[in-house]
DNA sequence: AACAATAGTTAGTTTAGACGAATTATCTCA
DNA sequence: TGAGATAATTCGTCTAAACTAACTATTGTT
């Protein structure tokens, strides 16, 4: 319910990347990004300076690439509206793969308040 | 059902506002495209031209802007969606302002196959 | 018919975000 | 420790889609 920062749709997909990655391995290097996002190396670079620079994110002792609290909000938002779309529209009867792929969409186009009165409207059906 | 042709987000806003405009007013010209999205004409002059390569709109015989069954196709799509999504969230206890905000991305966002199902699966409820 | 208002186009600029190629930096291990 | 592998960065390019400014074309009124 907090107000982010503005960023792109670009930038929250490398930051719940970031997350995922993190949450699946422990740590997330540039090269973890570009493989898992299909992205060359020198675009990551890119954007991770971006990021880095909005304070978003910042770098370990080892070079990984770590959230801050600013991008881990983001990064949390987003997979979680991720993951529920894709399960609840899997839920009614979406071919698996179509949900995850709108899913990837519409975590990007509701909005945090929509978001919150659609869970809770779908959770008690 | 169909299988559009590739079409960006802004070519679809583009289509969609050509026929909301039509229908409300009965013809559509570039500057009222401009007016509608709030872009500037020259702006409108590139899409359109982009659009009209593309065959999803021709020129009327008074110059006026006219979908072709091709970009009908997708425009009702958009808006259909657009209007699902806005009635719904409002529906669903979100602010007027918020839904129809959140609608102008959802219809973006969300694939033919799992719109269906949603119509469905809503409207039974 | 002329002239002002309205509409449309063209040209050049900007920004975001991707790319490949070339370079630099860092690891790893024999 | 030094060489090859792996990772990261820099540089220049591309595309889409917006912008402003300047120009052209069309309309419509007197």
């Amino acid at each position: 319910m907090k107000t982010h920062v503005h960023t792109s749709q670009s930038q929250d997909d490398y930051l719940e990347a970031i997350l995922k990655i993190t949450n699946e391995t422990g740590f997330c290097r540039s090269i973890d990004l570009a493989n898992h996002l299909g992205y060359a190396t020198s675009s990551v670079s890119i954007a991770v300076g971006k990021l880095l620079k909005a304070a978003l994110v910042e770098r370990g002792r080892a070079g990984e690439l770590l959230l801050t609290e600013a991008g881990r909000q983001i990064a949390e938002s987003v997979l979680e509206k991720h993951q529920f779309f894709s399960t609840w529209l899997t839920s009614i009867g979406v071919d698996p793969e179509i949900a995850e792929n709108d899913a990837c969409h519409m975590e990007h186009a509701i909005s945090d308040t929509s978001f919150d009165k659609l869970k809770a409207h779908i959770c008690q059906s």
